[in-house]
Formats: structure tokens, sequence, C-alpha cells
DNA sequence: CAGAAACGGGG
DNA sequence: GTGTACGTTTCTG
């Protein structure tokens, strides 16, 4: 038996002899070469769990569906202790084919946890969280050098045990961007018709340079034969650095799209999956991602559109709101002149082409951390991570707590209208400015008003009184038929939250804004600058995670969608800001301006 | 006016 | 892949 220590960067499932094994993609720990390593786990079945009415004849006709086992499980519904079956397949793909026939069964009354992707089940179950490291024990079955680099190679483990959580420092990534130019005489460039010009490359590792082949006189210019050659070194290059993350900038729309279409035409493969595998996209929603097994793809247009609130997000736009720096630019349109161009503006071309990889990679750097922060938190892919709302990192984030507080997942809620003007909740409470220039202001804000108000009011659906019926399993007895004084009344929709026990959801970001403290008490303590700033990203991260909570309650695809947890948080926060004011108006103080958690003031007397 | 369709980024 | 974006602006009937 062989241990080894990985960093853990991708996972995923095969098929072998009609069973799933999950790939868990990962390279050597402080490992200058940063050997690869893929740990096959075959000992992992998908399940889902049974919502029944009569325990035996439920069980009888789920029998005879042929499922790999069927167990009695105690698990907590919203709170309350109930008992399951859970059912047990023999591969993924027989879930979906099989929950319909089970929920249509006339002992069952509801199948819970049934969409949970295999390989996120794996890491929930398994308290396995990516871009950490995790210690694997097992046997070698085969080890090889990688074709393309001698430095390069592979071991293939079979993991005999679950992985075990390491955790600790992040090792520093190797990092890659690259920007694609292409001819384009008529506008948006045909890949049919149009070739590639120059594959822009900058690293964290050393490598910085533009592929062509035209540029023999500049030293950052590595000049090729044909089109062809510029691919097959683009390939090379990342394979040889071992790069762990490449990053584009619109990459998932353009230049994989374009590269892929070129590598076909011209006969390159893009084999630069961990296992050898080739680029491919996965569909999400209306467009593609793409992705390669063990090489991390992220797309930093999608990243920058949450990571901050602007009018258009070009690579200008984004590189100028955080470095205040102009970039250098050559008009879309003129690529094509500039390239047929005598050698001034070519060289310019040139130049714009290593720009923007260069600014791509220096976006990269500065907000990667906090991705790779959310990831360690909330426990998913880092490549699904940076493709997810904040709204679905923070549902996979409550998925995990809520396997670990033994909570079964509520289900994502089925025909909820999604209008806005019947379902929406009121927001915060705006003040409008009074116009003019207004001197000696005093400011005040709340600190994290609604994660406040949800802790302090206890606004969960578990221990919400629902004053019609109740669509979930089960209503939480204990919570009924209280007097007034154990529970908290919002105001002007008077709902009613249990003031014991303490709700799911409160109690997730009560730890997170613990954990937050924590980190901001040691962040004030350290001395060291990188610590610092480490400590930085990692409060930041939570807090982001806590405010995003709040949001979850009013959108209707969430699995602890709750209008009423929505509402109600909301109206505690126009109330508590009203009264602040009103305080502050008996002190002489009167406000010119409000928006949701804080207000503007001015001293009426001298 | 409501609902459908287009758009974003990229060259 | 046990999944199917998303919020906003513009167009259309």
């Amino acid at each position: 038996m062989e241990t080894r220590n990985i960093i853990l960067l991708d996972i995923d499932y095969i098929t072998m002899n009609e069973k799933a094994v999950v790939r868990l993609f990962g390279k050597i720990k402080g490992d200058e070469q940063g050997k690869n390593i893929i740990a096959i786990d075959d000992s992992f079945e998908p399940y889902i769990y049974v919502v029944f009415d009569d325990l035996k004849s439920c069980k009888e006709e789920i029998k005879e569906l042929n499922p790999e086992k069927i167990e009695i499980v105690t698990k907590k519904d919203f709170q309350v202790e109930s008992e399951f079956l859970k059912v047990t397949f023999n591969h993924p793909q027989d879930v979906p084919k099989m929950r319909d026939s089970i929920k249509q069964l006339d002992s069952v009354k509801d199948i819970r946890e049934h969409d949970i992707p295999f390989y996120r089940r794996y890491l929930i179950d398994n308290n396995v969280f990516p871009m950490s490291e995790l210690e694997l024990s097992g046997e070698i079955i085969d080890s090889y050098q990688t074709i393309n680099s001698s430095k390069d190679s592979m071991e293939i483990i079979k993991i005999d045990s679950p992985p075990k959580m390491i955790g600790g420092e992040f090792p520093d990534f190797r990092i890659m961007s690259f920007d694609l130019e292409v001819y384009n005489p008529k506008g948006m460039p045909d890949p049919q018709s149009n070739e590639i010009i120059m594959i822009g490359i900058s690293s964290n590792v050393g490598v910085e340079k533009v592929i062509s082949t035209k540029g023999e006189d500049l030293d950052y210019a590595e000049t090729v034969e044909t089109e062809k050659e510029m691919i097959e070194k683009f390939v090379e290059t990342i394979k040889e650095n071992n790069i762990d993350i490449i990053v584009g900038y619109n990459s998932d729309n353009f230049d994989f799209p374009y590269l892929r279409d070129r590598a076909k035409l011209l006969g390159v493969d893009l084999d630069l999956g961990m296992d050898g595998s080739k680029l491919n996209f996965i569909k999400r929603g209306y467009t593609n991602a793409a992705t390669f097994k063990g090489l991390i793809h992220v797309d930093l247009y999608l990243l920058m559109r949450r990571y901050i609130s602007l009018d258009r997000y070009t690579l200008e736009r984004v590189y100028l709101e955080l470095f205040g720096e102009e970039k250098f630019d050559v008009p879309g349109d003129k690529i094509w002149q500039y390239w047929d161009s005598d050698s001034e503006d070519l060289v310019k071309l040139f130049e714009y082409s290593l720009d923007d990889v260069v600014a791509t990679l220096k976006i990269a750097e500065q907000t990667l951390p906090l991705s790779l922060e959310l990831t360690r938190i909330v426990g998913q892919p880092f490549f699904d991570l940076t493709r997810m709302a904040t709204g679905q990192q923070a549902e996979w984030y409550l998925v995990r707590k809520a396997f670990e507080y033994n909570e079964i997942v509520p289900n994502k809620p089925v025909g909820i209208k999604t209008s806005r003007k019947t379902e929406s909740a009121i927001g915060g409470y705006v003040k409008e400015p009074e116009i003019g220039l207004h001197e000696n202001l005093v400011q005040f804000d709340f600190r994290s008003l609604y994660p406040s108000i949800i802790i302090s009011k206890n606004v969960s659906p578990d221990v919400l009184l629902k004053k019609h019926g109740n669509n979930i399993a089960k209503v939480n007895e204990d919570i009924c038929d209280l007097t007034d004084d154990d529970y908290h009344i919002s105001p002007e929709y008077r709902n009613k939250f249990a003031k014991k026990p303490q709700g799911f959801i409160p109690s997730v970001i009560g730890n997170v804004l613990d954990e937050r403290l924590k980190i901001k008490k040691r962040m004030k303590e350290s001395v060291d600058p990188t610590e610092k700033r480490i400590l930085n990203v990692q409060q930041d991260a939570l807090k982001r995670l806590a405010n995003t909570m709040y949001g979850i309650y009013g959108f209707p695809r969430f699995r602890w969608y709750s209008m009423e947890c929505a509402r109600s948080i909301t109206a505690w926060g126009r109330n508590y800001i009203k009264t602040t004011m009103k305080k502050a108006e008996e002190y002489g103080f009167y406000s010119i301006y409000a928006d949701t958690d804080g207000f503007y003031a001015k001293y009426k007397l001298k």
C-alpha cells in the first residue's frame, strides 16, 4: 500500500464494468514538477431518499424495481426526526431513470436528494474539499511518463479508503493566461475561413510570449512556420509547464470554440486533459463552458461580472477599474489591417496581443484568491464554482452543511411563479436624497443588517409557523401553539418565527460570521503582510457568503425558498432604519438620504 | 403594454 | 450529467 498527498484539482466519474468509478485529479504537493495523480475510487454508490406512507408496502414496491439496496435511515427534516428509505443504485444514471417510477408508487409520498450530481455527492459525503490537500492510500495500478514532457510523470492509484482531508495552506498554483488574435477582414471572424494569427501567453511560471508566424525580430515572439505549428506550440507550452489553471477572457464563448474549430480543421489534438483527454464543452443553460479533465479553465469575463459592478465588462474597462491604468488597444475590426500592414502597425498588434494576456493574468492573480477561498468554503470544484451564481454557491454550501447536521435537503421548489411583480419582496427603505451640497454630515449604518436580522429573529423556514397548510413533508409540531412571547413576530406581515430551536439557516450564518470574526482577529494580530492579505480574502469570502444567504429566500428556484422569510427580513430592516432615524431626529439630526441599512444626517442647530 | 427575443464578451 | 444561465434592454404584436 502506498500513500500520496495531493492537491485536489478536479473530480469526475467514469463507468468501468457497468459501475461508476470516481476519479480524483490531483498533483503532488510541493513537488516542483507537480507529478500528476489520478486516484480511482470504486466504493461510492449513488442513492436517493424516499418519504414513505406505509413502510412495509413501500419497501415491497421499491424492491420490485431492483435497486442495489434499501435501508431505513433517520434524518432530520426541517429539524423533525423522521424515517426515510435510503435507496441505493448501481449507477448514477439509474437515478434519473428510476426516480420517476419510484415517485409514482402509491406508497411513496415524495423523493428527496434525487438531483445531486454524483461527484458532488462524493465530495460532500466524504468531507472532501477541492483545491485542498488530501491524503490518499491505496495501490499504484499504473505509472508512466507523459508523452510530451520528460520531466512530467503520472500515477494512477486505486484507493481503498476515502481520502483524508489535510487542508492547510494553498500551494502556489501554476496559472497561465492566453488570448487568440484572428484574421478578420469581414467583421467578426469565421473559424471556417479565418486563420488564427497570434496566440498570446502569459504565466506566473516565467513564460510570456506571442506565438505567431510573423514577428521574427521581437524578443517576446516565438515564430513558427504555420498556424498548425502555432496551435501545437500552444498545447506543448501548457504541458511542459504543468499548468494547473488556464485563464482567458470570454474564452468559453470565443477563444476555445475558435481554437477547437481551427484545430479540427488542421488536425491538431487539444489533448490537454490530465488523462490525455481532449477539450470538451459542457452545456450550461444556453451557453457552453470549455473544460479539460484536471486542467482548470477559468473564464474571467464570467467571474468579473460577479466580482465587480460596472456598466460594461470589456477587458479594457475591467483592467481600468482594477488597476487604474488604460490598456493599449487596437480596434477589433482593424486587426487584419494591422496584420497586413508595414512593420510599425504589425509590432503594435504584437504589443496589443501581449498586453492583453498580461492584463488577463494580472486580473486573474488579483481575483482568483477570492474564488479559491470560496471553493474551500463551499466545497465544490473550482471550475464549477467560477461558473456558479453567488446564490448557487450559497446553496451548495448549505447542502453540505445540511449533510453535516444530518438534515435532509429540501427539494427545489416546483411551480412557483417567477413573476417579479406578484412574488417579489419589498426591498430596503430608501429616502430619496435631498438635492444640494451638504456639509457636516453624520453617517450611520448597520453592520451586516440582513444577516444580523436572520440570526437575531431566527428567520428560517424550519421555525416559521405556516399560516396556511404546509406542503413540506412534516410540520414541526414543537413550534405550533406557542404563546406570542415564544415567537419573533415580523412587522407588517406578522410572520411568526419560533425563538427555539435555532433555525438551520440562522445557525449556519451564525457559524459563518463567528468564523469571520475569528479570522478578522487573527488578521489584526498578524504582522506578516502576506498572511494579513490571505486572511483578508478569507474574511471577505465569508462576508460575501453571509450576505448572499438573505437573497436565497427570495429566489423561486432555491431549495430553502421562502417568501415569508424574505419579506420578514426586509420588513424588519425597514423597521430598524426608520426607528433609528426617528431616534436620531429626537437628538436633532435630520436625515437627508437613507438606503436600506444606513443614512446620512445633518444637525439642525449650529 | 406585456411577453418574446436579443444581448453581453470576443475579433 | 442524480444539473441546464441570468439580468437587463429592445423588439414585437
